[in-house]
RNA sequence: UGGGGGAUCGUCUAGCGGUAGGACGCCGGCCUUUGGAGCCGGCUACCCAGGUUCGAAUCCUGGUCCCCCAGCCA
């Protein structure tokens, strides 16, 4: 039996697992699941995968929630500034926590219980060994660890110093505390984990109230467990760690017992992913911050003009599954087409303007035609346009020697404007000096207006335009996103950055646009016609308007994967 | 090499012993007063080898290849 494309929602491995669960009446039929990022980075396309699963299956489930949790456990990386932008990202997404939004570090002091606990069921220790000191005793792959000299501190011992660390009598790395649980273990996750480190940094939530603090291998099935998560939803390289996942909870006896399921990340082919990586390119500068529209971060698509819609949908179509997989960045770019293409009004732009002067139309004379705002949407209605004897045609529609398959405009040629006449192109005119075609003479046909007489009358080609006397400059931004020229992984190397193709901004300050779009307000999505769908800069300064291009050229591609220019 | 996972069109995914389906992509055609839009058609897959079975992507056995794990990151 095969799913219908009508198919509502897909059913993949972990909603059948829910499903199950539900039906057996585990967890009293209640399915709580949550979406726990570090604050230390801005959330990009993967985090949106983990975003619709989580509050997806929730949302699928009658009484399901789902929480957002800040996981942060370490004050090394963590900022505030992150802990916000998460937050705008994930409603912008389209999601909803309710007032479930946590922080692992409100359970620190619940977590120093739980850990007491352990060392008082003696299963948790503290060690003095040195990290070098520690490495060494945990073996490798093939050979088993061997055991710290201070495995076998009392419990006693262990509860003093374990105090002591809390109240901040040891520097940095001096003692560690570890589970006991197998130092021979095959499974190096086992052979006894760090809990808890000290780390003389102020939190910036809890400030300089801890100076120890909890590993994610604690802290995070601890904080399942204390929210009542049933189905706790994590990526492929935690797998290893689901034994000592539920060695924590089953160690700590929490009335709640979670379940770690495990899927694969998302790799988008060409795509930087790492949030390393990402802070790496904001450091260095050589993008101009998180949100720069070249990032896959939610915060730079939604700046190219991506909608959460075309976002969600891409993210339903990928799938969830366990095997390590790239999808094409084509797929992504394909529901943002789609999306765009029945809402996105349609106007007209001339990216590199070539004037045109229609010889037979009167001096002085503007007419006002009437252009279709969204030929996918009747509903949007139409819109006036000018037109007058001075034009603006794109350089691109224009050719002096046109090619075997060009049908567009070229000396003797006619061509229709869109919503106006045909024109036919009865002279050419060049800069003496460097030769370069400045003005085009062309003559109008008046019986072939847009519902003319002989507006059936066929053409070749219609071309946009815009009249140039009501034309608004504009600067249009070409961009593709910052794309690797290797397809998937990038090789180790001293500097990675130099698998990026530069070549992805391109800016056209001498654009002009139709004058409805002398003002239009931030973020607005529209397609120029002919050219391609862009987006009114949500963050860029009044005045000049400024346009985002929102998907990449289907032509560039090619070139990006050879590190081409693609302009 | 120890342990844990995974292998189905070029890509992602469905399949749960009974005709291998969908989407993206690609190719071809049509249409159009924008197209990168729309319509029609086509393309290509069960990692390998055995076995069980009337029948295997699915079950069994043995291989092969890929990913993850030796942070006081998450």
């Amino acid at each position: 039996m095969s799913n219908s494309p009508e198919s509502p929602s897909r059913s993949d491995f972990i909603r059948e697992v829910v499903a199950a669960d539900r039906a057996a009446g585990k967890h009293a039929g209640r399915v709580v699941t949550r979406f726990p990022p570090e604050p230390n980075g801005y959330l990009h396309i993967g985090h949106a995968k983990s975003i619709c699963l989580n509050f997806g299956i929730a949302a699928e489930n009658p009484g399901g929630v789902c929480h957002l949790r800040m996981d942060d456990t370490n004050p090394t990386t963590e900022d505030p500034e992150y802990v916000q932008a998460i937050q705008d990202d994930v409603r912008w997404l389209g999601f909803d926590w309710q007032d479930k939004l946590f922080f692992a570090s409100d359970y620190f002091e619940r977590l120093y219980g739980f850990a007491v606990l352990l060392i008082k069921k003696q299963l948790a220790y503290v060690d003095s060994l040195s990290a070098e000191e520690m490495r060494r005793h945990r073996g490798t792959l093939t050979e088993p660890g061997t055991p710290s000299p201070y495995r076998s501190r009392s419990v006693e011992e262990n509860l003093d110093l374990f105090q002591r660390m809390r109240s901040g009598e040891f520097p940095d790395g001096a003692h560690v505390l570890r589970a006991k649980i197998d130092m021979a273990s095959p499974n190096i996750n086992l052979r006894d984990p760090v809990l808890y480190r000290i780390r003389h940094v102020a939190h910036y939530r809890t400030g300089a109230s801890w100076c120890i603090y909890p590993s994610y291998d604690f802290a995070h099935p601890l904080s399942d467990a204390i929210e009542g998560i049933t189905h706790s939803i994590c990526t492929l390289e935690f797998e290893d760690h689901r034994p000592l996942y539920d060695w924590v909870v089953e160690q700590c006896e929490t009335s709640q017992r979670p379940q770690q399921i495990e899927f694969a990340r998302l790799n988008v082919s060409f795509t930087v992913m790492s949030k390393r990586k990402l802070l790496d390119l904001v450091e260095r500068k050589l993008v101009d911050g998180w949100d720069d529209p070249r990032l896959p971060t939610l915060k730079g698509l939604r700046r190219r003009g991506f909608t959460p819609e075309a976002l969600r949908a891409f993210c339903e179509a990928i799938g969830v599954a366990k095997r390590d997989a790239v999808v094409e960045v084509q797929l992504l770019e394909h529901f943002v087409r789609e999306d765009l293409n029945k809402r996105a009004p349609r106007v007209m732009a001339v990216l590199r303007p070539l004037r045109v002067v229609i010889e037979n139309y009167p001096e002085g004379q503007v007419e006002q035609l009437e252009a279709v705002n969204n030929p996918e949407d009747p509903s949007a209605g139409r819109r006036p346009v000018p037109f007058s004897r001075t034009l603006y045609i794109d350089q691109e529609d224009f050719r002096e020697n046109p090619p075997k398959q060009f049908f567009r405009l070229a000396p003797g040629r006619e061509v229709r404007l869109r919503y106006a006449y045909i024109i036919t192109c009865v002279g050419v005119i060049k800069d003496p000096t460097t030769g370069e075609i400045t003005e085009l003479r062309c003559t109008y046909d008046p019986d072939t207006k847009s519902g003319g007489p002989q507006a059936q009358r066929k053409v070749k080609a219609t071309i946009h335009w815009v009249s140039a006397p009501h034309a608004v400059d504009a600067e249009v931004r070409l961009y593709d996103r910052l794309m690797l020229t290797d397809p998937g992984k990038i090789p180790v190397e001293d500097d990675w950055t130099t698998h990026l193709n530069p070549h992805s901004l391109e800016r056209l300050s001498a654009c002009k646009v139709e004058p409805s779009l002398a003002t239009v307000s931030p973020g607005t999505r529209l397609q120029f016609e002919r050219v391609g769908y862009f987006c009114a800069d949500p963050d860029s300064a009044p005045g000049k308007p400024v346009f985002n291009r929102t998907v990449t050229l289907k032509d560039a591609w090619a070139r990006i994967e050879k590190g081409q220019p693609t302009g």
